[in-house]
DNA sequence: TTGCTCTAGTGACATTTGTCATTATCTTTT
DNA sequence: AAAAGATAATGACAAATGTCACTAGAGCAA
């Protein structure tokens, strides 16, 4: 079987590797990164993609679906550290096999590999249902507004960024805090952050 | 070698014990947070602790405090995901042996331990620098109401949480943002948590 | 005592943020 | 073409936030 490994923080990574080496029959390849990933993919064949989902330059969801539409046959497990119900979403939209929380053993690892490899998809079912409840409420603009308001830019420069006017970035702002039940746009971000929304 | 292993998420703690258990007379005991640490600390002898920083409950760095003061002749090695100054100055005002970003592949893990054991101190140069810059500007109060701000908690909320009038909170945010600056409460949280400080 | 420092609070003010009704385009649907 | 929709903008207002000078009291040192 030859894996491929995305996950940006090395020692997590190498550490897995290594774990996964010592099964037989496992040949393992390390991605730093979504982007090393993709130039992994493109120059040679895998089995099945192992990735972690928070990754710098370009996450595993986004490379989840670069792979749907570019290299359907590769299967593909995702893992991650936060328990979010869009992540879910967005990973079965992607056309994932398996998904993984940080939160169980290595040998559940090690074990899903090889059932996503015989065909079978591994996703708990605690976690299906997770994903068919909240859907995500947001409009693109009032993600965008929502992701620079948390980094604590003005409504002028969030404006600006997203080439509005201020006064429609108030909007987007107040529609995406009225959503979500919040009082503020802090709030607000944190709820959406929180569900896996931004 | 007795070794305490206190990481939260599962599967890097697995991962992790069983890579240092492949190594000869290595021993080790595995905690899920920081609380979980210390009872085990308390209940039985470890050569050497190895713990994560971020975690719930209790965090790797008040868990490092509390040995220095009651377990002192216990070895610590801290690792952690982020680069952020103030984690190293908290780490060596704790007594830490070892100061590790989980940057570095798994080996050094390995090597880190057996060094710290034989008595030696191992935190990189470029770290040590690091944790001489930057000192923290923050009273505890203002790096308080930052920590309830960055929440999306209101003026209010932060004056009844820390029991001081609304003005006074307001006055404390105020000079925060003064210190790091920054152009509002948000901002200056994030630097504030970028820094280690929060 | 007097003076100094630290912490907390007050009040006044300008600016920013949040709310809401209304309007203006533009695209799509009927 | 008319109606319906989506998207963006405007203006007016209330509320929250940020700034700053100043006061009050507690603790401590000379």
């Amino acid at each position: 079987m030859k894996t491929l490994l995305a996950e940006d923080q090395t020692m997590v990574r190498t550490a897995l590797a290594s774990l996964l080496r010592l099964e037989a029959d496992v040949d393992v390849d390390e991605a730093v990164d979504g982007a090393d990933a993709q130039q992994q993919i493109q120059s040679s064949a895998y089995d099945v993609l192992l990735t972690d989902i928070e990754m710098p330059k370009l996450s595993g969801l986004e490379l989840a679906k670069w792979v749907q539409n570019t290299q359907p046959q590769l299967k593909m497990v995702v893992m991650t550290t936060f328990n979010r119900a869009g992540y879910i979403k967005r990973a079965l939209d992607a056309g994932v096999s398996g998904f993984l929380l940080k939160d169980a053993p290595i040998d559940a690892l090690v074990n899903s590999l090889q059932r996503v490899l015989a065909g079978e998809r591994v996703i708990s079912n605690e976690l299906l249902l997770q994903a068919l409840d909240q859907t995500d409420p947001l409009t693109d603009k009032e993600r965008k507004a929502l992701q620079l308001a948390q980094q604590g830019l003005s409504t002028q420069a969030i404006a600006q960024a997203l080439f509005i006017a201020e006064g429609t970035a108030r909007n987007y702002l107040s529609e995406a805090m009225s959503k979500l039940h919040a009082s503020n746009r802090v709030e607000a971000a944190r709820i959406a952050h929180q569900n896996g929304w931004l």
